[in-house]
DNA sequence: ATAGGATTAAAACAGTTGTTTGAATTTCTC
DNA sequence: GAGAAATTCAAACAACTGTTTTAATCCTAT
């Protein structure tokens, strides 16, 4: 209607559609997961056309890589952003895990916490696309957080430099299982929560109590690894 | 042949194409998925006819649980069998975290250790599934782990009488968590191995480090939440 | 107003999906 | 060895999949 409007907020601007689109998907493969949510449920809860989906993305897996990238991008760039900012606030001093923790963690807080940018469902779903076979989503996954996860694996080293490098990696891979298992949340959290109901509390309260507990995790001294192996191998030599 | 021979043990007796769909069943899901993976692949990898797989099963998503239920009874029954005898032989003294948490491990390691058993695929499929959204999968796998995480939790409580049980609701919650997702083990692994290889080791080792990890979190302090929080809350304020 | 590019629409494409059917076959019991 | 039950087989079922095509429509800059 009004001409000099270059671009209406929400409503049927130029590429509205497309934002469509991507809410609805974003919606439905949380739901339903990525092999289990066909285009025209998308388009159908989109009110779009069958043929936009393919018209504007090229291809599903295309669209699903578009879904994870509009959120997954900026997040992961403010983690980085943190980081720079947090290490040159305390320069020249190393920086505390527990500060290099929540550089890791407060971008995630920050969109759990604001449902207009998408809330909990997208972390959901990229909680959930962590643990999909698929190898399209695996490969997609690994480029989005190779130099994130590199960036914070070196912070982590100058905090901890009694560590050996790869009992770092270990517990980094233990952190980021832990945090995107957190997030995906249905599951096992429901299992729980029958017992013990917590269902009432959101992601935001949960990612408070994970950081303490993935702290305790991550700064414990390197455990006498013969006391482990010598219990676990008696017990498993028991049954046989 | 044999008419003495009640069953032969593994080629074709009886129920051997039964077995044989289970395994292929258990392959392929692991490897594509439960949506992606089609009764055709499954029954041709099995050598059996199409029809076979909802004869002996009824529908995809029962010999989906079929494949889960063959090994996940067992372990979790072995899991509570190992606590109940370590509690007797520490009796009537309360049982250390740590022998908990192996009681809690060390059927799902001799489960990976086990090639005959089904290995390490059935534990990557396991935790694939507990990111699955279908909504059968995971009304099993609450039914499957009722018991166990409730008798798990209990031996916790006296292992941590400080510990408030909501606090310590939340810490088995991560700890099944971390469990799960180190066991399905391909996707977020594969992104910091690319940076520092532990692509040669297998779970079993990832189990031993993953132990004392979860251990320190487990019996770490309460923390000052109000401390966590505060971080937070100015952190996310900060771009508001 | 109008040309021209961007977007939408309806329809059909070629495959694949899980499931069912009814006859052929094997296996076991008496 | 005959009869009955269990199992295998090939074929077809209806429904759904992602993608492509062709024509109609919208929007915008000339």
């Amino acid at each position: 209607m009004d001409a000099t409007a270059v671009a209406l907020p929400e409503l049927r601007g130029a590429a509205a559609t497309k934002e469509r689109l991507l809410d609805a998907a974003e919606a439905l493969f949380m739901e339903h997961g990525f092999e289990a949510t066909s285009l025209r449920l998308i388009t159908a809860k989109a009110g779009a056309n069958l043929a936009a989906a393919n018209y504007h993305f090229g291809s599903k897996e295309a669209m699903f890589e578009a879904v994870l990238t509009r959120r997954l991008d900026p997040m992961n760039q403010e983690r980085v952003e943190l980081l720079d900012r947090f290490e040159s606030e305390t320069a020249p001093a190393p920086l505390g895990c527990d500060r290099i923790l929540s550089a890791l963690f407060i971008p995630a807080l920050r969109l759990a916490r604001d449902p207009a940018v998408g809330g909990n469902n997208f972390l959901r779903l990229l909680g959930r696309a962590y643990a999909d076979p698929a190898p399209f989503i695996r490969r997609f996954l690994s480029e989005q957080y190779a130099q994130m996860i590199a960036r914070f694996k070196t912070a982590f080293g100058r905090a901890l430099p009694h560590l050996p490098r790869k009992e770092l990696s270990w517990r980094l891979h233990f952190i980021m299982g832990a945090l995107s298992y957190t997030l995906a949340g249905t599951d096992a959290l429901k299992i729980i929560s029958e017992l013990n109901p917590l269902a009432t509390d959101n992601d935001e309260i949960l990612l408070r109590r994970l950081a303490p507990f993935l702290l305790a995790g991550l700064t414990a001294p390197l455990p006498d690894l013969s006391d482990v192996t010598r219990e676990f191998d008696s017990e498993i030599a028991r049954r046989r």
